[in-house]
RNA sequence: GUAUCCUUAGUUCAGUUGGUAGAGCACCAGAUUGUGGUUCUGGGUGUCAUGGGUUCGAGCCCCAUAGGAUACC
């Protein structure tokens, strides 16, 4: 993996660049819609591709480790063969399932121990085995194992977690650097900065990172309910501390207005599920603000869903339609609406990168962010 | 035709010795941030079939009418 830095936004810590993999090449900042378990929920590779112009898509360790299992995806020959994608492909370890999905869990020194969500079984991700998961999954960009710090954690508690996140990481990297990828295209990993909103943890756990001197580094442990202006702070601490050359990638964040304050403040990458679990009930994001279609408001709009969008399906189905799909419980309207949503934020990242290029960044973004989180 | 039972929110139903009604679903709104097509939160939207009567007061008791169910001719 390549980062090439092209252009640094004078107003602000925005930047544009290009990362080039095996799998070619992303433009940031970008905006990586998650697949957890091989699928894009809803939305068709070739939709995915060609209308969403999504570069790079998120898959999950837990969730590809519990099913299909690895060895479906060894045979497969790695989870690009397996569900047809040929872009990028980024993996989350499976650190933040395990905290939010698993009904039990038990973190130790050596790993964590967890139940499936599906039928409770035990498991145990160490960061060796969890490095050699990703490996067999075969994704462009791995993250490392951490725990995920909840944003209300005490001091005590978050210092404790950031040292477990530290030790495993060590033990990530090393094995990482002791294997091999499978599949003849490389593999890059990323360290992930803890620390909760605790100032000199997350400074401590950035100087920790980067003594490895990866080719990339996530921000993780935001926006798990701590205020938001809590998150922009610790991107205004964090960022500034990481090399100017090297991608940040904020993880699991997030609205609209989180994502071009985010790029304000040196953010490169972004995955979130808002679009498309919000979209599947109900919720659009769009240029002039946000629409609850299940709304009775929309029941006779016989206007496309977004007159400025540039998704297929913004001019060619109308807001009556797609409520009366959503009211109607019709898969249909999840689809569509997670089609729009996911092109959405591609197009705001893609808006982002021109007003960086251009040099206006910081004035639009003030406007925009305002538009864009408006209520319809 | 006769007998018995039923009719309460959009719907399926609950409603105590008579004190002017409640639940599930639906509906209307809100939440959702490294995904379990979820889940959670808030909102009752009513001519108690209709018309009389008894009573201080009726969803409840009495009479009539309408509609429905079952059984027997």
């Amino acid at each position: 993996m390549r980062f090439q830095k092209i252009r640094q936004d004078p107003q602000s810590s925005a930047r544009c660049g290009i990362i080039t993999t095996d799998h070619g090449t992303i433009q940031t900042p970008i905006f990586m819609p998650v697949g957890t378990v091989g699928s894009v929920k809803g939305v068709y590779h070739r939709d995915l591709k060609e209308d969403v112009k999504a570069e790079i898509i998120l898959g999950n360790t837990y969730h590809l480790y519990l099913r299909p299992g690895l060895d479906i995806l060894r045979a497969a020959g790695g989870l690009h063969k397996f569900i047809g994608w040929d872009r990028p492909i980024l993996t989350d370890s499976g650190g933040f399932q395990v905290f939010s999905l698993s009904p039990i869990r038990k973190l130790t020194p050596e790993g964590c121990t967890f139940a499936s969500h599906i039928d409770g079984s035990r498991h145990t991700f160490t960061p060796e085995n969890n490095v050699d998961t990703q490996r067999i999954i075969g994704a462009d960009i791995v993250m490392a194992l951490d725990e995920c710090c909840p944003g209300d954690a005490t001091f005590a508690y978050a210092e404790k977690s950031l040292k477990l996140t530290q030790n495993w990481l060590e033990r990530f990297i090393r094995h990482f650097d002791e294997t091999e990828p499978l599949y003849g295209y490389s593999q890059t990993l990323f360290p992930i900065i803890q620390g909760c909103v605790y100032p000199e943890l997350r400074k401590q756990a950035v100087e920790h990172a980067l003594r490895f001197d990866r080719e990339g580094y996530a921000i993780g442990g935001l926006a798990v309910g701590e205020p938001t202006e809590e998150m922009y702070r610790m991107l205004e601490l964090v960022c500034p501390l990481l090399p100017d050359d090297r991608p940040r990638y904020l993880m699991g964040v997030g609205t609209p207005a989180n994502l071009l304050e985010g790029i304000a403040r040196g953010v490169d990458m972004f995955d979130c599920v808002m679009p498309t679990r919000n979209g599947r009930n109900g919720m659009l994001f769009t240029w002039n603000g946000i629409m609850n279609m299940r709304n009775k408001k929309w029941e006779s709009d016989f206007s496309p869903l977004d007159e400025s969008g540039s998704s297929f399906v913004d001019r060619y189905y109308t807001k009556a339609y797609l409520r009366h799909l959503f009211v109607s419980g019709e898969m249909f309207a999840a689809m569509i609406a997670s089609e729009h949503n996911l092109s959405f934020y591609l197009d705001l990242v893609r808006a982002a990168r021109e007003h960086i290029m251009a040099g206006d960044f910081s004035s639009w973004k003030e406007v925009t962010v305002k538009r864009i989180m408006t209520r319809l």
